[in-house]
RNA sequence: GGACAAUUAGCUCAGUUGGCUAGAGCGCUGCCUUGACAGGGCAGAGGUCACUGGUUCGAAUCCAGUAUUGUCCA
């Protein structure tokens, strides 16, 4: 006679007792290195290919709980869209330009970076990480290039670590994509990127005033800037009428900008100061007159109504400055100390420019605070001979006004003339938020926030800033014959010289001798604004414009998963360059995570120094319970860092192992599943794969956590495996329905583990291992098809759609009985009464046998009564 | 000051187009060594759904207002 097919099976004794999350985490790493699981697929094409937007962390930055909790949210939808058949381009890119890498280097290091320095080759690779007695002495000065490089070194050990943490993490990231943002290939985008608007008409130059901050010496964006609350004083000061000597009292915070001052203003209604309007003021101290003109900007309710001009105090001074065409009396410089000026001369008209100038030279060379004190003093104490009386004779009143920061700065921002380049942002708001509008954003509201930022732009986007590790503007100037900078004419270099360092490669037609020299050119020194960079992700990746072919397979991608707090940044450049390049929209969706919390509610900073660090929860849970608790999270949804979330996730992961071990060790005759209570489960699966797919498929992978985890529990472990044990063992019942019940676990579990797979990505593997990758011919769950409703369309439907919830409820009520009886669940019934409806007892029929072998019982009653629908009441006895 | 969110058990959170007695996990209490599982199982206690008013046969859910918290922007 024929030996019957028997099912696969795992002997469970041989495993070990506990799960070991730490090696496994090791080894399946290396398994789905080796079969290729992450890889992208080139030839596919875009239809078939689900491409992720990576976000490059800053490698300079302190890594912690925050990482590991959105860039999870991105592989759980990552990985269910790979088994749903699509090739996934998942890339991995390292943001490592820019000034938080300057800083970390230069505190690494102890070194400054000097542009008078001469270059070293090979010096870079010598320097050793700053010990505590260097760091007293003086910084180490580098040139330009060497500390670029020094930066490039230090960044590439960062990236290790953060690369070690994905890989643990389990983000099925194709690291064959990986990248930097100041490689070269990202270098030479970013500035094909530049010379495309360039062409295009939307870059224009333009020294007017600009927000600066004189601590990094470097122009800042709007979308850098944040208002902090400052402490400060009003002044009243007294200026004179230059015809008749009438005083007018003005306030202001800012008396240091006294000499600065280039004009007076006051509303045009006001009745105080009608007739002055062209009238000429004389500024305390200095004597230079200055014009009174009407502006209604003003507040007449705010201080004495009428204020003083110059260059410059805000952004209002600014606008008064270009609208009235007043005279630049510029007295602060870049660094932040008042630069020497010279009464008298040209622009710096005064009434008696012999006492301006002694007074300024109590001034000239000192910070803005040092500058403050000294005025304030003379304002107080001098009294001119043409000045009939002193200029500050009222007690300042103190004050806490709102006042604009660079937000990694820790002095206001001023406004400084220098020349800078510039995006045309504010004429395109309008095509900007449509753009938006094409995006669907996750949750919904973030779109709000973008349209808002958008909407309520003041200035056009500085891209130029003054700083040494960035990508260079890639411009030349020519140098006009008296040695002055032609700057209205700038050389762009070749498609083909890309990347260029303007300081170190030449433009088309010059020689390195014309270099700064009258009739040669000069390069540009400014980099960008990272952002022009990162605004490039998409097409980084895609290679726009050098591989057109690749560019329209992954471009644009089809999600951008970031935070909320830089949609005004990150989202809305990298919205505006898919739009000026191509009329794009950059990715199809965006999935917004909140922030991780501390236990008090409060935004993880590592200045607040609450800041948790991933690696020791994995090795406490496990990384896949460390994702389960990132999984339990919905999108844009800001939540507490809490470990009890991850003790139920490790809970989750010893079950399925145990699962697992039972599932598998089972062993029969192969036979299709046929016995009412086994389809009637199957169909209860079936029904959840409907529920957990539309979860996925509405970006919402913690409802479908959810779904998955209640269907394992309440489906599988606490109702059909306590139904059909014994039958599975073979305790009753004949060989098919053996047969039929192993057969049932078997795509149970099968089904269970591919649903788990995208949130539990190792202990899913770990259990398919056993047999469903050989029953299956799926080496990997990672790889094996989504489960839908037509995958089970085989298996037939139960004759009645309440036989196994019935009998479920039912095995529910026997162990509430014995629990209330306080006995254990395996105490024998001598006989077991079911009490129930007539229709719910017949369906209960159906699994009759499997109910009574899992309470024990010798003999057993099916009472009618009048309970609804599926109640069941259990009575019973057991043995003395 | 404006916008956007949130407020449900001791804690952390679900709760679909309004629909039976509002759920889960943790914690707490009690019981149970069960042929996968003590890193477990079964059960129990625990809630005026922030507050006020409205719409409705019916409101945690919709509307208006108030309070508190958070975020973004001024």
């Amino acid at each position: 006679m024929e030996k019957k097919e028997q099912f696969l099976h795992i002997d469970p004794k041989s495993l070990p007792k506990h799960f070991n999350g730490v090696d496994a985490e090791s080894k399946w790493n290396t398994f789905w290195d080796d079969q290729m699981v992450y890889k992208y697929d080139p030839s596919k094409s875009r239809e078939e290919t689900f491409v992720v937007d990576s976000p490059p962390p800053t490698v300079s930055g302190s890594l912690h709980i925050g990482h590991v909790f959105s860039y999870s949210h991105t592989d759980f939808l990552t990985r269910y869209k790979r088994m749903k058949g699509f090739n996934i381009f998942y890339p991995m890119g390292w943001d490592d330009n820019g000034l938080p890498t300057e800083r970390r280097v230069q505190n690494y290091f102890h070194v400054q970076c000097d542009t008078n320095t001469p270059y070293v080759p090979g010096i870079a690779d010598t320097i050793e990480p700053a010990t505590s007695k260097r760091r007293k002495e003086r910084p180490q000065l580098l040139s330009r290039q060497n500390f670029i490089e020094l930066c490039v070194r230090l960044t590439h050990e960062d990236e290790k670590v953060f690369k070690s943490l994905w890989q643990r993490l389990a983000l099925s990231i194709d690291w064959d994509q990986e990248y930097t943002t100041i490689n070269d290939h990202s270098r030479r985008m970013a500035q094909y990127s530049f010379m495309d608007l360039y062409k295009k008409g939307h870059l224009f130059m333009s020294d007017a005033p600009n927000m600066w901050d004189v601590d990094f010496q470097t122009a800042i964006a709007q979308a850098e800037v944040e208002d902090r609350p400052y402490p400060g004083h009003f002044y009243k000061l007294n200026f004179q009428l230059e015809e008749t000597g009438q005083v007018i009292e003005i306030a202001t915070t800012r008396p240091e900008l006294v000499p600065a001052c280039v004009g007076m203003t006051a509303h045009p209604d006001d009745p105080r100061f009608k007739d002055l309007f062209g009238k000429k003021v004389l500024t305390p101290l200095f004597g230079v007159p200055v014009v009174i003109f009407p502006s209604e900007e003003v507040d007449m309710e705010k201080g004495t109504g009428i204020v003083m001009v110059c260059t410059f105090g805000d952004a209002t001074d600014v606008d008064w400055w270009k609208h009235e065409k007043l005279p630049l009396r510029q007295v602060l410089g870049r660094n932040g100390r008042f630069v020497n000026v010279e009464f008298g001369t040209e622009g710096w008209e005064s009434v008696d420019a012999d006492q301006a100038n002694t007074y300024y030279e109590n001034v000239g060379g000192k910070t803005i605070h040092s500058a403050r004190v000294a005025i304030v003093e003379m304002l107080k104490n001098e009294q001119p001979a043409w000045q009939n009386q002193k200029a500050l004779v009222k007690d300042p009143e103190k004050t806490d006004r709102m006042v604009k920061f660079y937000e990694k700065g820790k002095k206001p921002l001023e406004y400084i003339p220098a020349r800078q380049w510039f995006a045309h942002t504010l004429k395109h708001k309008e095509a900007l938020i449509k753009k938006g509008k094409e995006i669907t954003w996750h949750p919904e509201f973030m779109q709000k926030r973008f349209e808002i930022w958008t909407e309520n732009l003041l200035f056009d986007w500085c891209i130029s800033r003054q700083r040494f590790f960035g990508v260079s503007i890639p411009v030349w100037y020519p140098m006009n014959e008296d040695g002055t900078v032609d700057f209205d004419h700038p050389i762009l270099p070749e498609e083909d010289q890309l990347p260029v360092d303007p300081l170190l490669h030449l433009p088309k037609g010059y020689t390195e001798e014309q270099r700064d020299q009258p009739g040669g050119f000069t390069g540009e020194r400014d980099v960008f604004d990272t952002w022009f960079t990162s605004s490039m992700t998409p097409q980084i990746s895609s290679k726009w414009g050098q591989d057109q072919d690749r560019h329209q397979r992954i471009f644009p991608a089809d999600v951008r998963p970031q935070s909320h707090e830089i949609i005004r940044t990150w989202a809305f450049y990298t919205i505006l360059k898919a739009h000026f390049h191509e009329d794009k929209v950059p990715w199809h969706h965006a999935i917004i995570s909140g922030w991780v919390l501390d236990p008090d509610r409060k935004k993880m900073s590592k200045s607040k120094g609450n800041v948790v660090t991933p690696s020791q929860w994995f090795d406490k849970y496990t990384t896949d319970a460390v994702r389960y608790w990132s999984a339990k999270a919905r999108l844009g949804v800001d939540t507490t860092f809490d470990e009890s979330v991850m003790k139920n996730g490790l809970r989750l992961v010893t079950k399925i192992y145990n699962a697992g071990k039972f599932v598998y060790g089972q062993q029969g005759t192969k036979h299709p599943i046929t016995h009412e209570l086994d389809k009637g489960f199957i169909q209860a699966i079936r029904n959840l794969v409907v529920e957990v797919g539309a979860a996925f498929e509405d970006y919402d992978h913690a409802k479908a956590l959810d779904k998955v985890e209640i269907g394992f529990w309440n489906l599988l472990t606490d109702s059909f495996i306590e139904l059909v044990k014994n039958r599975a063992f073979g305790n009753g019942g004949t060989e098919e329905e053996r047969g039929s019940a192993i057969a049932a676990l078997h795509l149970g579990m099968d089904i269970l583990l591919r649903l788990f797979a995208p949130f539990l990505p190792y202990i899913t593997e770990e259990v398919w291992s056993w047999v469903a990758a050989k029953e299956t011919n799926e080496s990997s769950v990672h790889k094996a098809p989504w489960p839908t409703a037509e995958s089970l369309s085989n298996i037939e439907m139960p004759s009645d759609a309440n036989s196994f919830q019935y009998a479920a409820n039912c095995l529910s009520a026997i162990h509430k009985f014995k629990a209330t009886a306080q006995v254990s669940i395996g105490k024998p019934m001598t006989n077991l009464i079911i009490k129930a409806n007539a229709k719910t007892l017949e369906t209960i029929q159906h699994g009759l046998d499997d109910l009574i072998l899992a309470a024990r019982a010798a003999t057993h009653e099916l009472i009618p009564t009048d309970l609804a629908d599926g109640e069941v009441e259990i009575e019973g006895e057991f043995e003395e």
